[in-house]
DNA sequence: TCTGGGGTCCTAGGACCC
DNA sequence: TCTGGGGTCCTAGGACCC
């Protein structure tokens, strides 16, 4: 494909084919689970939370594929899992006597976060090792660039290669998809689960997609897919193969995006993951609540989190936010921007029990606090002095102009010198507390 | 499937400015 | 005065992802 004469100067579009690989470690949790408690090997395993003594609220987080033959599924109520994979996690959980049939129960494992950090820091090292640029998607889930590293005629190997260290040096099993372009990429990683690895070349990206589900397409949850599928589109052969201005009509900017996607035409690059967004904490209650002071406890302890989150983070935050669901499931967002980026526990809480007081009566499911419009001035200095001293930093700012622009307009804007606008050093102070 | 928690991006209307 | 257009910010909600 790139072979042929070619005029000075001239860049061609096939130059910038591009070899991605996107890699998905397999029911992460559980993996993780099996990796300190091998017993668990081949066993139904159910990582969640919610089923602890006390709580009644709760989803599965992960479900090993063994436990999935049983009908429970990732995100199901704890409730509807355990109906499903009832007795041996009844007894683990000390529910049920020793009498139990355990021979054919499944497993149920809290969710340990910093236990799947420590192992998922283990992967992402790998990946940094194969390929020159990395976005981390989340904590089981990135994109490869690997251009520089492989080729088409090489690229099955490559991708085992990934995979055989991935195992080998971690325990883990992923599933592992190249393409040229991300969204391709993804779906190819997908396609052979667990432990799948699918190469599709760029002369096949068209035959490849078409014969799949349009919900196969990133983007495309339920909603979408039931509406392609009213407009008589059930694959993304039909997408690809449709006019696209009545897609465009109905779905706006995602309806292009779903034709190009359903086309294999993607030219995203991949670039490293920026800053976050917005933080944010929230928490059911098992049953709806009418009185304030309920809902006002909760909302101070999220507060406190988040803001706590911020703090740690080195981020300021100019918006603070709250969520209420009411019943059936309603959600309810309120928000708040100030003049200028504070970093203030009390005035985020003072914000978001002011926000809340609308739904203080009210029967309220499920409340939240947010905050967002993040800047990390402070941040990237306190990143600066603590590259010092580890050596290998986390992964470098890739596009530090970017990030300078936004450190410059964050001190052009005057802050407001009122109460609000006026707190940058505590910002400052945290970089202290940093070093 | 009667629904946990932490995120991202898009849209649409209104305010406000020039 | 009843009328134009463009741009940006803010807020609320919705769809989606893991």
């Amino acid at each position: 494909m790139s072979d042929g004469p070619r005029l000075p100067g001239v860049e061609r579009q096939v130059d910038e084919d591009r070899i991605v690989c996107h890699v998905d470690a397999d029911c992460f949790y559980a993996s993780c689970e099996r990796l300190r408690e091998p017993e668990l090997r081949g066993e139904p395993v159910v990582v969640g939370m919610g089923y602890e003594p006390g709580e009644t609220v709760g989803a599965v987080a992960t479900a090993s594929y063994e436990a999935r033959e049983f009908g429970v599924e990732s995100a199901q109520a704890i409730s509807t899992a355990l109906e499903r994979l009832p007795r041996r996690a009844a007894y683990e959980a000390g529910d049920l006597d020793g009498a139990t049939d355990r021979g054919e129960t499944g497993h149920y494992r809290p969710v340990d976060m910093d236990y799947y950090e420590s192992v998922a820091a283990d992967v992402r090292e790998i990946l940094h090792d194969c390929a020159d640029v990395v976005r981390e998607v989340s904590i089981d889930e990135a994109y490869l660039d690997v251009t520089e590293r492989t080729a088409w005629e090489v690229a099955d190997g490559f991708a085992r290669h990934i995979k055989d260290r991935i195992r080998r040096e971690v325990g883990v099993a992923v599933s592992v998809g190249v393409a040229p372009t991300m969204s391709t990429a993804k779906i190819a990683s997908d396609f052979d689960k667990p432990d799948g690895l699918t190469v599709v070349r760029p002369d096949e990206i068209r035959d490849f997609l078409a014969p799949l589900e349009v919900d196969l397409l990133h983007g495309v949850g339920p909603v979408t897919a039931r509406e392609l599928r009213e407009m008589g589109l059930e694959t993304a052969g039909d997408v690809a193969a449709t006019d696209p201005e009545p897609l465009v009509e109905r779905f706006g900017e995602r309806g292009r995006e779903l034709y190009d996607r359903a086309r294999g035409d993607d030219d995203r690059r991949v670039e490293p993951k920026g800053d976050p967004k917005s933080f944010s904490r929230e928490s059911a209650f098992a049953e709806a609540v009418a009185e304030p002071e309920p809902k006002y406890d909760q909302i101070e302890t999220l507060a406190a989190a988040v803001a706590d989150r911020a703090r740690r983070e080195g981020a300021l935050y100019r918006t603070i936010g709250v969520k209420a669901v009411t019943p059936p499931y309603d959600v309810n967002t309120r928000e708040r921007s100030l003049p200028g980026p504070v970093d203030d526990p009390e005035l985020v809480d003072r914000v978001a029990r002011d926000l809340f007081a609308e739904f203080e009566r009210e029967p309220v499911r499920k409340v939240g606090v947010r905050v967002a419009n993040l800047e990390f001035a402070a941040a990237d200095q306190a990143s600066l002095e603590s590259w010092e001293g580890d050596g290998g930093g986390p992964d470098g700012r890739s596009n530090p102009e970017s990030a300078d622009d936004e450190a410059a307009d964050a001190t052009d804007d005057e802050p407001d010198p009122g109460t609000l606008g006026g707190d940058r050093s505590s910002g400052q102070s945290s970089l202290a507390d940093f070093s």
